[in-house]
RNA sequence: GCGCCCGUAGCUCAAAGGAAGAGCAAGAGCCUUCUAAGCUCUAGGCUGCAGGUUCGAGUCCUGCCGGGCGUACCA
């Protein structure tokens, strides 16, 4: 624990006559660093001790001293600290150097595997911005949750099975040549999608001919099946693109298809043990409570096809068997909420109590005007269309760039690659899950400010610093030479990162590590523009080295939880 | 109708009940020295409205107003 809070805690709490762990929790940051480096807002002390927080601010300013401290003043009911600084640096800068990569790294999870359901998309279709929230969220979850020590398997629930099946083959069976679907892959797929549900507008008929053909796949009719295996394998080849240039990876890609075989048992059971009844010609679980009603959750339609919940049961009964989660977290969109809350009603009901480790992690829709992006509208922006404008704009930056370059154009290539996604990714995680997001091109494209790129400058120009120095990192440098408030400011930053990391795994919210990381790179900007590092009094230059150094690699490990790559050079 | 989410600067968004902040856009500056994808300064606010709880509310509670999503045979 930092030294410096600890004194604080331990002498406030004596001058109160108080233990100091009451103390400690109530320690926070003032609002304007210059009004000093730890605040003790005096209320809660007030409350408790029925006394002035005013009175208790200006005692405690006059008693707090010691070794740590360097000043304490009241500011009406707050008391506001000075430690010692060159002692704090050394606590912060130490630990980040000791860890290394390590940093932030937590223990909390050991022992424990956590399920995450992401991306999970909806195949034969191409990949839209939409898509990519449950991707990006899903990805960076996982990196947060296994830096906390978590055994973490990443499950891709592709939606491969169900009546957009059924509309699929319905529409090739029509319209479809295997020549073009072969070169223009989902592209062609779903052409056909969207020309189906035009057309089912004006004869609602084919909405029958759509569900008659899933129908038919579940009873494994063999055309239905052939087609429904080759449009899964032409998806499947181009998602996988994706997902390599995106740098996602999951433990196990296992399709709603997979649990096809065990619905009709599951009914069965259910049927048997009363949890499930018909109702209306389909089957459900009613879900009706003292204090709350829920919608039943439907299990098998009255004209026999079973709908996701089905196999969303059987798939969370299969990954509790498998991997024995202690939680199981489903990052899927806000607007199924409804339907994760029948859910796990619904496994409580059947007898499972691991039902309360599943989570459903929700996050708002991606608008495009102002609209709801629909697939079958055609109102859609391809994630392939964003990765090339972003990656076009990196590169051209890169060559514009005043200074000539000192990379290969090999390295220039992959640099604007790895750029352009980082600020595709940034523009999605920057902002809390829970709002929608509206995609504005101007918004993804813009590589200042709070941005991916802005980060990712920021990184290659510390490690630009580093390269040049080429000695060995010091381990014991002078740190009370660190004394201009852009070198205090920005090592402060840095001691904030393991709470960052353990508060967004918490709130399942990598805004945090986000928001975080662009806070960080302000500072460490700041710095850079203030202080020189190279040709200091070597003293001097060792000890800005070491803050460069434990910035550097903060600055990665924080870009890497989020799923985005970190160049050496840009 | 009922349920869930949202409402903060012109725009996009922050602020774990504790001293309202960023970025973009607008205006003015800073590159012979470690990467100007940068830095500095200016300007911008009845936090949707009305009550309540609290020493203290953008944050919690109630009621309105406005928007989004959902509300058994889609996923």
């Amino acid at each position: 624990m930092n030294p410096a809070v600890r004194e604080i805690a331990e002498q406030a709490g004596a001058e109160l006559g108080l233990p100091a762990q009451d103390v400690f929790p109530l320690i926070t940051h003032p609002p304007d660093e210059t009004l000093g480096d730890y605040a003790l807002p005096c209320f809660a002390l007030a409350q408790r001790l029925k006394r002035s927080p005013v009175e208790i601010a200006k005692e405690l300013a006059n008693a707090l001293r010691g070794s740590q401290i360097a000043r304490a003043q009241a500011a009406g009911p707050y008391v506001n600290i000075t430690v010692n600084r060159a002692e704090l640096l050394r606590h912060i800068l130490g630990t980040v150097l000791a860890q290394g990569e390590d940093y932030g790294r937590g223990s909390e999870g050991r022992g424990k595997t956590i399920v995450i359901d992401y991306s999970s998309p909806n195949i034969a279709r191409p990949f839209s911005i939409a898509h990519l929230r449950s991707t990006a969220l899903g990805n960076s979850l996982r990196r947060i949750y296994e830096h906390l020590g978590y055994r973490v398997v990443g499950v891709n629930h592709l939606g491969d099975w169900g009546v957009q099946f059924g509309t699929l083959i319905a529409a090739y069976k029509r319209w479809g040549s295997k020549e073009k679907v072969q070169r223009d892959s989902i592209y062609e797929l779903f052409r056909l999608y969207v020309r189906f549900h035009e057309e089912s507008e004006r004869d609602p008929a084919l909405r029958e001919e759509a569900r008659a053909w899933f129908k038919r796949l579940e009873e494994g009719n063999p055309e239905a099946s052939q087609l429904w295996q080759w449009f899964v394998e032409e998806s499947l080849r181009a998602f996988q693109h994706y997902y390599d240039i995106l740098g996602v990876e999951f433990t196990e890609i296992r399709g709603e298809s997979a649990y096809r075989h065990e619905t009709a048992s599951l009914i069965d059971e259910l049927l048997k043990r009363g949890i499930a009844k018909e109702s209306e010609g389909a089957i459900v679980i009613p879900l009706v409570e003292d204090h709350q009603e829920l919608p039943p959750l439907m299990l098998r339609k009255n004209d026999g096809a079973t709908v996701y919940a089905t196999r969303d049961l059987c798939a969370a009964i299969y990954h509790r068997e498998r991997y024995g989660f202690t939680k199981k977290l489903y990052v899927v969109g806000a607007e199924q909420s409804l339907h994760f809350q029948q859910l796990i009603k619904a496994l409580e009901r059947m007898g499972y109590p691991w039902a309360r480790g599943l989570v459903h992690v929700p996050f708002g829709m991606v608008l495009f005007d102002d609209e709801k992006m629909a697939t079958r509208r055609g109102n859609v922006v391809f994630l392939e269309e964003v990765i090339k404008r972003a990656t076009e704009l990196s590169r051209s930056i890169i060559e514009n760039i005043k200074k000539t370059s000192e990379l290969t154009q090999a390295e220039k290539e992959q640099v604007a690659q790895d750029v352009g996604i980082s600020a595709i990714i940034y523009a999605d995680l920057s902002r809390s899950r829970t709002h929608n997001i509206n995609f504005r091109w101007e918004e993804v494209l813009n590589f200042h400010g709070q941005s991916g790129p802005y980060i990712q400058y920021t990184h290659a120009r510390l490690a630009g610093v580093l390269r040049k120095y080429g000695k060995n990192i010091p381990t014991e440098p002078e740190y009370s030479l660190l004394t201009q408030p852009q070198e205090i400011a920005l090592a402060r930053r840095l001691e904030h990162f393991p709470t960052k990391v353990q508060q967004a795994a918490e709130e399942y919210e990598p805004f945090v590590i986000a928001s975080y990381l662009a806070d960080l790179a302000v500072c460490a900007n700041q710095f850079y523009d203030t202080c020189r590092v190279l040709g200091e009094e070597l003293s001097l230059e060792e000890a800005r080295i070491a803050l460069v150094y434990a910035t550097k690699i903060t600055l990665k490990k924080g870009l890497e939880l989020l799923g985005m790559k970190a160049p050496e050079r840009m």
